[in-house]
DNA sequence: GGTAATTGTGTAAGCGACTTAAGTTTTGTA
DNA sequence: TACAAAACTTAAGTCGCTTACACAATTACC
């Protein structure tokens, strides 16, 4: 297998699917329609803090780190996501400076469906894979994650 | 195996992975410093152009298209990559509305160690994983991308 | 206990890569 | 010859992120 080959091909690849995968999806916070709300694009981003809060409530510094973002940008998603109604901030009690972020009662569902709609596409490139590929994909993914994410550590 | 799972996880990696591609890398334009010209960033659209010439001169729209982006984008890239004298461009003897891009005569070398540079985080993640799991990471990455690229599209 | 450094969050300003819309030049065609 | 289409560019705007700064709450420490 010439790795030289493989290389090139990902160096090419991994920004195209960048931009897909950035591209404004069909995926919309149309579910919630219902209650009035304007029809808003959701972004990968977004997609990320509906997974992450599926795990219990966080603060958004805990969210920034999970998904490799600075806090600034964590607030940025928790803002927009509280103003559709999505997420909720409280104080933590126990520490007044920290803000929690969780489900808005009843959206844990909502935010089920809206995952779920974006999760399609991906099941279906997955379905197209052996088992072995599959978590061969997915080590690949967190083995080149890790690698570009140490790389910009320099001394 | 679960699938479910590793959708998720997937769904979580991409975005992180995405975030750490386009961040600004240490690969610049360094090489050419004996020329007197600053040193600036190289994005990894740039790369895509760079690597996409050593298969020959492009046209504008061709590349654009290689790269899954607009025309006004590759026009972009192409004038920062001109702004830096690595690359040319000519008209099409052929149809004068074409503009061909090529390569400044010299630069083919320097654009290899550029490409190399970036090229480096990633071979160290290949270099992880065995022949099997490496050609699986790329069969991986292509039927994501075709997956994303497909489902923006509703009649 | 009071002052100082640290931590968690938010605001402001700005950047980089992309998009669509519109304009120019060249080409094909009825 | 006139007109639609194609290739590229320019212009304007969007989006997701960043750093720098401000502020409140906590912790450290003498």
């Amino acid at each position: 297998m010439d790795r030289e080959k493989l290389v090139d091909e990902t160096l090419m690849l991994l920004p195209t699917l960048m931009r897909l995968v950035e591209r404004p999806s069909p995926v919309e916070f149309g579910e919630m329609a219902h209650r009035g709300l304007p029809d808003v694009q959701v972004s990968p981003g977004h997609i990320q803090v509906l997974i992450a809060l599926t795990r219990g409530p966080r603060s958004v510094g805990k969210l920034a780190e999970e998904l490799g973002v600075s806090p600034p940008a964590a607030t940025q998603l928790v803002d927009k996501l509280t103003a559709h109604g999505m997420v909720r901030r409280h104080n933590d009690p126990a520490d007044r400076r920290v803000v929690l972020v969780d489900y808005v009662e009843g959206m844990h569902e909502v935010a089920r469906t809206i995952v779920e709609k974006r999760r399609r596409p991906l099941q279906a490139a997955l379905s197209k894979m052996t088992d072995d590929e599959a978590s061969a994909f997915v080590k690949g993914l967190k083995l080149v994650a890790d690698s570009f994410g140490t790389a910009g550590e320099e001394s």
